[in-house]
RNA sequence: GGCCGGAUGCCCGAGUGGACUAAGGGAGCGGAUUGCAAAUCCGCGAUUCGUGGGUUCGAAUCCCACUCCGGCCUCCA
C-alpha cells in the first residue's frame, strides 16, 4: 500500500512520491533524500501547547518517513524578527510584537523579575525565548532540535535558522523578484509583491484575488500605493523600527513572509518536498511564500503542503483572553511528564480538530505507562541472558519476527501510510502489547524480538525508551528517607503509617510498587489529580 | 456573506458499502490476589453510530434535508 498524505496544494490524499528517490524503483522511499521544511515558532513568547501540536505533528511525520527507510532532512525556522500585531499586516503598519516582549520584559525587570540582562536589546529577548523553546522542545523529543543539539556550531543555522543571521539572502531574494517582474517600489518607497504577476497566487488556500479583494473581512488594506489591495510588502524602510538593516530599498526590516521562502531555498533548494504548518498559515503565509519562491525560481517550491488543525482546550478555542493555553513549563510544574504531553499532542491525527483537557493526559501517561514497563521487562530478560553469555549485545542472536509482532508492525504502516493515522497505528501497537504485557516470562527470542519492534514503532511515537525528567536531587534524597520509614512501618505491621507514607510519596511525584524483593519506587508521569 | 471540517459507548477516538456480534486507550463496575494499601490478573459494558428521509439484497460507511459544534477568509501553530 502506497504512502499517501493529504496535499492541502491539491486537495487530495495524494501518493507521496520521494524528489529524490531510492535506489529501489519499487520501493521508493528506502534510502531517499527527502528535505522538509517547518514553520517553526515565533521568539518572542513561550510556545503553547497548539504551537507544540503543529511542531508534533512535523516531527511524527519526519520519524515515519525515517521509519520507512528515508534519509529525512528538516528544517524549522525560529522566527527572531517580530511580527507586526495588528491587521495592517499587508503594509507592515503596526506595533511589532517583538517590542512588544521588550516592552514586557521591562516590565519585568521593573517588577524584579529579570529574565535578561538587557530587556533594551530586542536580539537578548529573542535569545531568551529562543533558549526556553529549545529546552520545552528537547524535553518533548522534537527531532529536529535534537539534530540542531547534536550538530556543531555552523551547522546549527542550516537546521533551526533565525532570519536575522540571514538578512542578506532576503534581500538577494527581493530583488530577484524586482527583476522578474514581480515585486515592485511603490510610491510610498515600499518593497510589495505584485500579486497579480503570479497567475497561481490563490491555488493553495482556495481564494482568488476578486474574492481577496471583496471579502467581508474587508480587511485587506486599501492603500493607494499598492498595485492590487492584496499585494504584501517585501520590504518596508523605516528608521525608527526596533530592528532594523541597511538595503538597497533603504535601512528598514523585511516582510514576514520572506524568510520562510529564502531560508528554506538556500537550506534545502529551491523545490521541497514537504513543507508543514498549521492550517492559519494556509492564507496568507504559505501562499505568499509559494509566490515568492516560484515567482523568484519557476519551479514548484514544494511537492506537498500538509498542515495541522488547531487545538481547543476544554471545548473551546485557545486564546490569550480567555487564558484557556497551557504552556509546557507550567504543565511540567505541575508533575506531567513532557512524555505524557508528547503523547497526548500526537495521539490524535493531525487533521482532525483535538481537545485538549488535562484528563487527556492522565490518559496519556496511563497508556505510555504500559508500554514503559513493558520494555523495562522485556530489556531485564533480555540483558539477563546476554550478561550470563557474556555476549554484551546480543549480538550472536538474530532475532526472528513472532507472527503477532509482524502483523502488528504491518498494521502500524498501514494506519500511518493512510494520511498518518496514529489512532490506528496506536490500536495495531496496543493489541500487540497488551497481551504481551500479560505474559508473566519472556523466552530470550521472544524478548529479543519484542524489544527491537518495540524501538522500531517508538522511533516514530518517541513515549518509551525516551528518559523521563529526573527528580531535582533533594527530592530524591527526601524520597529514599520516607521509603525507609515506610519499610519500617511495613515490616512493624503499621499499615496505616506505612499507607500515610505512601500519601506523602505520591505528593513529591513518585509511585511506589512493592515486590516480592522489597517495594520500589519511580516517578510519576503525572499527578494524581488533573 | 464566502469557503472548509466534524457529530460513534461515561470520556478520548478508529472504522468510508458485506469479516461491525463497531478497534484501541482511559474511567467505571463485579471478582481473584494483597495488608482491609499500591500494582497486577480475570470478567462486564454501544443491538447502535447527531435527527429525519432516501439509494441498496445489505449503510456508521453513499445521497438529500435539518440540528448542533468548530475552523478559515485578519495576527495566531
Amino acid at each position: 500500500m502506497p504512502t499517501r498524505f493529504y496535499n492541502t496544494l491539491t486537495h487530495n490524499l495524494d501518493e507521496f512520491k520521494p524528489l529524490r528517490p531510492g535506489p529501489d524503483a519499487s520501493n521508493p522511499l528506502v534510502g531517499s533524500d527527502i528535505r522538509m521544511y517547518s514553520c517553526g515558532p515565533t521568539v518572542y513568547d513561550y510556545a503553547h501547547i497548539g504551537n507544540f501540536r503543529a511542531f508534533l505533528f512535523a516531527d511524527v511525520l519526519h520519524r515515519y518517513l525515517a521509519f520507512l527507510g528515508a534519509n529525512v532532512r528538516q528544517v524549522m525556522n525560529m522566527t527572531d524578527v517580530g511580527h507586526m500585531t495588528d491587521d495592517q499586516l499587508a503594509d507592515g503598519a503596526g506595533r511589532d510584537k517583538l517590542e512588544l516582549a521588550v516592552e514586557k520584559m521591562k516590565q519585568n525587570k521593573k517588577s524584579g523579575r529579570a529574565l535578561v540582562d538587557n530587556p533594551n536589546d530586542p536580539y537578548q529577548v529573542a535569545g531568551y525565548f529562543i533558549q526556553a523553546f529549545l529546552q520545552d522542545a528537547r524535553t518533548l523529543g522534537l527531532a529536529v532540535v535534537l539534530e540542531h543539539d547534536a550538530a556543531d556550531a555552523t551547522h546549527r543555522e542550516n537546521i533551526m535558522p533565525r532570519p536575522t543571521q540571514h538578512i542578506p539572502e532576503f534581500i538577494a531574494l527581493i530583488e530577484r523578484l524586482i527583476a522578474a517582474g514581480h515585486a515592485y517600489v511603490a510610491g510610498d518607497g515600499v518593497v510589495y509583491y505584485d500579486v497579480r504577476s503570479f497567475a497561481d497566487y490563490g491555488r493553495l488556500s482556495g481564494n482568488s484575488l476578486e474574492r481577496l479583494s471583496h471579502g467581508a473581512g474587508g480587511r485587506v488594506s486599501e492603500q493607494a500605493a499598492k498595485r492590487h489591495p492584496a499585494d504584501f510588502f517585501l520590504w518596508k524602510p523605516d528608521q525608527t523600527h526596533i530592528m532594523r538593516w541597511p538595503s538597497p530599498w533603504g535601512e528598514g526590516y523585511p516582510g514576514w513572509h520572506i524568510e520562510c521562502s529564502a531560508m528554506a531555498m538556500g537550506i534545502l533548494g529551491e523545490s521541497l518536498d514537504i513543507h508543514t504548518g498549521g492550517e492559519d498559515n494556509i492564507f496568507p503565509h504559505h501562499e505568499c511564500e509559494i509566490a515568492q519562491s516560484q515567482g523568484a525560481t519557476g519551479k514548484p517550491f514544494a511537492n506537498f503542503w500538509m498542515h495541522t488543525r488547531h487545538l481547543m482546550v476544554n471545548g473551546e478555542k485557545m486564546s490569550k483572553s480567555k487564558g484557556n493555553f497551557f504552556i509546557i513549563r507550567d504543565l511540567v510544574q505541575k508533575g506531567y511528564d513532557p512524555l505524557v504531553i508528547r503523547y497526548a499532542l500526537i495521539a490524535t491525527r493531525y487533521r482532525e480538530p483535538m481537545n485538549f483537557t488535562l484528563q487527556s493526559l492522565h490518559e496519556a501517561a496511563a497508556a505510555i505507562a504500559t508500554l514503559r514497563d513493558l520494555a523495562q521487562r522485556l530489556t531485564g530478560a533480555v540483558a539477563a541472558v546476554d550478561e550470563a553469555a557474556g555476549d554484551g549485545d546480543g549480538a550472536a542472536h538474530t532475532p526472528t519476527l513472532e507472527p503477532g509482532e509482524q502483523t502488528m508492525l504491518d498494521e502500524f504502516t498501514r494506519a500511518m501510510d493512510d494520511d498518518l493515522n496514529i489512532s490506528g497505528a496506536l490500536a495495531a501497537v496496543f493489541s500487540w502489547a497488551g497481551p504481551l504485557a500479560r505474559q508473566r516470562k519472556f523466552t530470550y527470542p521472544q524478548a529479543r524480538s519484542a524489544l527491537q519492534s518495540l524501538r522500531r514503532v517508538d522511533g516514530v511515537l518517541g513515549v518509551v525508551f525516551a528518559p523521563l525528567r529526573p527528580l531535582p536531587a533533594q527530592t530524591v534524597a527526601r524520597v529514599n528517607e520516607l521509603m525507609q520509614q515506610r519499610a519500617a512501618a511495613r515490616t512493624a505491621k503499621d499499615f496505616a503509617a506505612a499507607d500515610l507514607l505512601r500519601q506523602q510519596l505520591t505528593t513529591l511525584g513518585v509511585e511506589v510498587k512493592d515486590t516480592p524483593s522489597g517495594a520500589v519506587w519511580q516517578a510519576r508521569l503525572a499527578p494524581m489529580q488533573p
